[in-house]
DNA sequence: AAATGGGTTGACGTTAACGTCAACCCTCTG
DNA sequence: CAGAGGGTTGACGTTAACGTCAACCCATTT
C-alpha cells in the first residue's frame, strides 16, 4: 500500500535525491517510520506527479508550491476562496498565453518540416 | 532602420545584459560599429524573439540555439535535411506530449475555479 | 578641459534544482 | 558479530542564466 523514496523515485523516474529536496522545500510531506525511512502513500505519489507535470511545464519550484496550495485549499473560507480563484485565474492566462506560443512554434516546426521533406524527395533521384 | 542594444532590450522587454549573453552563446551575431556598439537589424530582433518564445515554453539556450539552425540548415544536403528532420520531428513530439500536459492542467485548473465560484456564490448572502 | 551619456569587456555574485559524497544509524543474515 | 543493504542528515559542488559592479573607451555638450 505504501513506498519507500527509492521504489517511489524508480516508479516516477526521478532520483531519491530529487524527492527529498521536494519534501524540503515543501512540496511533499511524507510520513516517517520511527526513526527509519519515509513512507509514501498512493496521495504523495500522486503529489509528486503533480510536480513533475508542474516542472514539465516548466515552472519553478516556488509556483508548484503555490499551485499545490490551490489544491488543498479550504473552500470554506469566503476572502481565501476569493485569493484562490484570482490566483487560478492568472494561471490559466499564463497556461493559455504559452500554449498560443507552443502552437505557433509547433506550427512554425510542421511548416519547417514539410519543406525538408519536399527537399528530400526532389533530390531523391539525384544523390549528392 | 538598425537599433542599439538598449533600444532593443527596452523593445522587446528584456536587459541589455541579458541580450549581450545570447550573442555570447552564439544565439545572436549582430553587426558592430567600429570599436563602438552593435548593431541591431529586424533580423536580429526576429531572431531574438523567437529566442524568447523558446524561453517562454521552457527550452534552455542550448536547446533554442539548435532550434534557430535548424532555420538556418541549408536545404540543399541531403544528409543535414535527414538529420534536421530528424530533430524537428523529436521536438515536435516533444511539444505536443508538453501540450497535452498544458490541457489537463487547464482543465483542472478550469474544474477548481467552478467549485470556488460555486463556494463564493453559495455563501453569498450568509457572509462569514 | 571636464563632465555626461552611451557603449564595451572582464570578473565575480546569485538563485534554482538538484548531484555527489561523507558519516552515521538500524536491521537483518550468514 | 561482521557485513551488507536500505535509509538519514549535513555539507559542498555544479550548471544555467543572468545581475551587478568596475574599469575603460569614445563622442558630445557645457
Amino acid at each position: 500500500m505504501t513506498m519507500t523514496v527509492n521504489e517511489l523515485a524508480a516508479d516516477l523516474g526521478v532520483t531519491a535525491r530529487a524527492i527529498r529536496f521536494y519534501e524540503a522545500k515543501g512540496l511533499l510531506s511524507p510520513a516517517r517510520d520511527g526513526h527509519n525511512g519515509r513512507v509514501f502513500t498512493r496521495r504523495d505519489r500522486a503529489r509528486l506527479l503533480l510536480v513533475l507535470r508542474g516542472k514539465a511545464l516548466g515552472f519553478s519550484l516556488d509556483e508548484i508550491r503555490e499551485y499545490l496550495d490551490l489544491y488543498d485549499a479550504d473552500p470554506t473560507q469566503r476572502a481565501q476562496v476569493q485569493v484562490l480563484l484570482d490566483k487560478v485565474r492568472g494561471r490559466i492566462a499564463e497556461l493559455e498565453s504559452q500554449r498560443a506560443a507552443l502552437e505557433q512554434t509547433l506550427a512554425e516546426l510542421r511548416d519547417i518540416e514539410g519543406q525538408a521533406t519536399a527537399a528530400l524527395a526532389e533530390t531523391e533521384d539525384t544523390p549528392a
